[in-house]
RNA sequence: GGAGAAAUGGCAGAGUGGUCGAAUGCGGCAGUCUUGAAAACUGUUGAGGGUCACACCUCCGGGGGUUCGAAUCCCUCUUUCUCCGCCA
């Protein structure tokens, strides 16, 4: 969430770069200044009632030991109206509290100065493209149906035993998920990102603590019995992992990595965009992670977009690159870069890896901080991308790589794979 | 799952009703010494709110209570450790 002292010194630019996101946010601003003042007025208040009361109490203790108990009474009896006092002072701060944090929650990231006003995905600049677009053959099948022919994804199965948006993988299907895993991982270590396995399912103040909670609990797999939440990306743990962390500032930059499956509900999405493993309820992605100092977030962002584009030229899979609009910008984010790989037999892009600086936003919920160089501490930045989402990579293999007589494995995952072709 | 013990600053660890935001050690930072470093010595060093700056307020696992006053007493929850049971 937003900090309140930015929002009180930049009102005007808070307002106005939340109109790249088609939101209208001038009340709600004016909302929480008002209510921050309000809750600085009782805070001052009780401060002052408590403090009243606190050199009484030192008075009766010293009463007491030079045996005066008769004035010590006399002053005991003056302490409950302050008792009274902050009592109610303490109430009314809390409930104003709630109420701006309840306003705060709802107030998205500020985008960056560059993020292009829109609506939609329409409004996506596209900066970079790489790569060519093969010519299939004329029989070139979308990956559902490749999946079928080789048998080695079967979505029906997935269905009976669980449900839709839940495949199975078999045989070289199984084994190129494997593969892929493994070639990411060795990509982001050899970048220099530590390896992490990260539990898949978290509690309640990890859902808080990156934003999922509150409000957007229906996106999530949820076990009640034990109040604990199936993830929906390794960002969830991940950066909870610094949750209420004081880090020196010779500990940044925090570069990690892990693979994980990912749960989401994606209720109300239907179609034919979510065929196949378009869109699925669990899925595999390796992610990449960054906890840094606020004076270089953004080249850490342009050296995830570089690093994750290297990984795609390696795949030779052709790719490109778009900033995403205010419309199509996440809750918590400040600039968002999507890559999105072209599925040449669906003829349409998918999105694979969504990298994006969220500077203090996650941080402050999170009170991940860092000492500076002059002792004051500072809020963190963090970043996060995916490097990669499995399941469209694979679609855009499988559709891309495919020949008249079988799919070809990209070089580079063969050592990985141990076979060429499926 | 049963029985018992515990949770204190970046870490370790003292503190059982008032002058305790908290001894001491380690670590960090600054300095002295040194060609430089190490060692030694000296000083300094928790977080949040508030203020122009002070003052002041809050925080000793979370929540609640007793009391004029709580790290300290009571209730409750969570977590950790030890023993027993179960188990990949």
């Amino acid at each position: 969430m937003l900090q309140v002292a930015f929002i009180r010194e930049h009102k005007d630019t808070v307002i106005n770069r939340l109109k790249k996101r088609n939101i209208d946010a001038s009340q709600m601003i004016e909302d929480v200044i008002t209510l921050d003042e309000e809750r600085r007025q009782l805070q001052t208040q009780l401060d002052n009632t408590l403090a009243e009361s606190n050199s009484i109490s030192k008075e009766i203790g010293l009463l007491y030991k030079s045996g005066k108990a008769a004035e010590a009474n006399v002053l005991k009896e003056k302490t409950t109206q302050l008792k009274e006092d902050s009592k109610s002072l303490n109430e009314q701060l809390n409930a104003k509290t709630d109420a701006l944090n309840h306003l705060l929650y709802q107030i998205p990231n500020v985008p960056h100065d560059s993020v292009p006003t829109g609506n939609s995905d329409e409004d996506n600049e596209e900066i970079y493209t790489e790569g060519d677009i093969p010519k299939l053959h004329d029989n070139a099948l979308p990956h559902w149906e490749l999946a079928k022919k080789y048998d080695i994804i079967d979505f029906e199965l997935g269905t009976k035993i669980t449900g839709a948006g839940f495949p199975v993988y078999k045989g070289k299907g199984a084994r190129l998920q494997r593969a892929l895993i493994a070639y990411f991982l060795d990509k982001n270590t050899a970048a220099g990102y530590t390896e992490y396995q990260l539990p898949l399912l978290v509690n309640e103040a990890s859902g808080f603590g990156t934003g999922q909670l509150p409000d957007k609990e229906g996106q999530m797999y949820h076990v009640g019995e034990d109040n604990l939440y199936l993830i929906p990306t390794a960002e969830v743990p991940g950066t909870n992992l610094f949750r209420d962390e004081l880090v020196s500032e010779n500990d940044l930059p925090i570069a990690i990595t892990g693979y994980t499956p990912c749960f989401r509900r994606e209720a109300g999405s239907y179609g034919a965009h979510v065929r196949g493993l378009n869109r699925l309820h669990q899925f595999d992605k390796v992610e990449i992670l960054r906890v840094e100092h606020p004076d270089r977030s953004y080249e850490a962002l342009n050296e995830m977009v570089d690093h994750v584009k290297t990984i795609l030229k390696e795949l030779k899979l052709p790719y490109r690159i778009l900033r995403l609009c205010g419309g199509d910008l996440g809750f918590t984010s400040v600039l968002t870069y999507d890559f999105e790989v072209f599925s040449t037999a669906q003829d349409r892009w998918l999105e694979i890896s969504s990298v994006s600086n969220f500077e203090t936003f996650q941080a402050n919920r999170l009170k991940l901080r860092f000492k500076n160089q002059d002792g004051k501490t500072q809020l963190c930045h963090t970043l996060n991308g995916s490097s990669l989402a499995l399941p469209r990579v694979l679609a855009g293999i499988l559709e891309n790589y495919q020949t008249e007589d079988g799919i070809k494995i990209p070089e580079v995952l063969i050592p990985y794979t141990g076979f060429d072709k499926i």
